[in-house]
DNA sequence: CCGAACCTACCTACTAGTAGGTAATACGTG
DNA sequence: CACGTATTACCTACTAGTAGGTAGGTTCGG
């Protein structure tokens, strides 16, 4: 384990706890254990830092992604799953995904924070719309309607229940507010 | 319009496009044209602001939600209405409404303010669940299963498209979040 | 004349970021 | 192999700026 990885760590864990701007150098530092000033060594700025941090979790989101398409055959199973991988990144309703706590501090970022941030809403998106597509077809989610609709209201849906989740420090209200979709998916695989 | 009511105003506005932590007494003074220290005098410390403007939120949403239902009679006409005024929170996109904004920064309140923000979630749901529960009989409610979990679902979807909207400072993302919703409420009222 | 509302001037604590130095390790060349 | 040179990774000590908050004085209407 490097350095730079165990301060990305532990700034991911940071920032899904608390926020991005509620954790300082200073944090980071008892965290890993090395002087604030080395943090700089490794990232300049702390827009460095959000930019590195955004980006590997992208990477990392997407492969994800990529794995339940291969370990799930049907639309249904692959909602599921991808419940359940929003579900798992509460860690006991103290936190919410990278994806979440970047939306809600947006405006401490620039361009090309922003832009990675709009590319992993987008890789979403576009890999929602596809396994609802596919839904039309398989018949594995029930009632589905238009494939672009569906993947919004997924989206806001999943991202809403972290939020709500977390703010109660109790993720069983992420399982109550996401309830009547799972109801949906027929769970063949 | 007092002072008081002028720095409500200038925090709530602040709190809710950029965050409760995002803001500081030196903004509020800009924003209202009294010094810095005056508005201590008011709100002797943030904490006192912050609740002051959660309860006053809270009791301004409570009647907001009255007077939906005395505008509308049925269970889709009333949901319809809730969407709209959770749409028309966004201004342009720029803001949340200030539960989800209080919700992403929850770690810097103490209990008389987690208090009040979760009365707000309490109220809100029960609120819905009372809708919901109407629906199954007015029949005004496409697909209506359990009102509670509906209730769960429907407040995860509002706040998660608010969220995705501000975050993409773009308020259509929220149009088409709760496009599939909306196309399940029978609009007669 | 009292108190609400406001002021100037200040404090402490903390933020991101910088300057400049020190070991250790890797690298190319005679 | 040995020697000089970079480079990496860290350090101490500091800066300028901002946060929330306080002390104590002024102004003014009831």
């Amino acid at each position: 384990m490097t350095t730079r990885t165990a301060l990305l760590d532990a700034a991911e864990h940071a920032a899904r706890t608390r926020g991005f701007d509620a954790f300082s150098y200073a944090d980071l530092s008892r965290a890993v254990g090395i002087r604030k000033a080395s943090i700089h060594h490794h990232f300049p700025a702390k827009a460095d830092l959000a930019h590195a941090l955004i980006s590997r979790y992208r990477e990392s989101f997407a492969l994800s992604l990529k794995s339940i398409c291969e370990m799930n055959e049907t639309a249904g199973a692959r909602l599921s799953a991808f419940l359940d991988s929003y579900r798992s990144a509460l860690s006991g309703g103290e936190a919410v995904c990278l994806c979440v706590a970047f939306s809600t501090g947006r405006d401490s970022f620039q361009d090309p924070v922003l832009a990675e941030l709009d590319g992993f809403h987008r890789d979403c998106l576009a890999w929602l719309e596809n396994v609802f597509t596919q839904a039309l077809q398989d018949k594995s989610v029930s009632g589905a309607g238009a494939a672009d609709a569906e993947a919004s209201a997924c989206l806001a849906l999943v991202e809403g229940a972290q939020l709500i989740a977390r703010a109660a420090r109790d993720p069983r209200r992420f399982d109550d507010a996401t309830t009547v979709f799972r109801g949906r998916l027929v769970n063949r695989n």
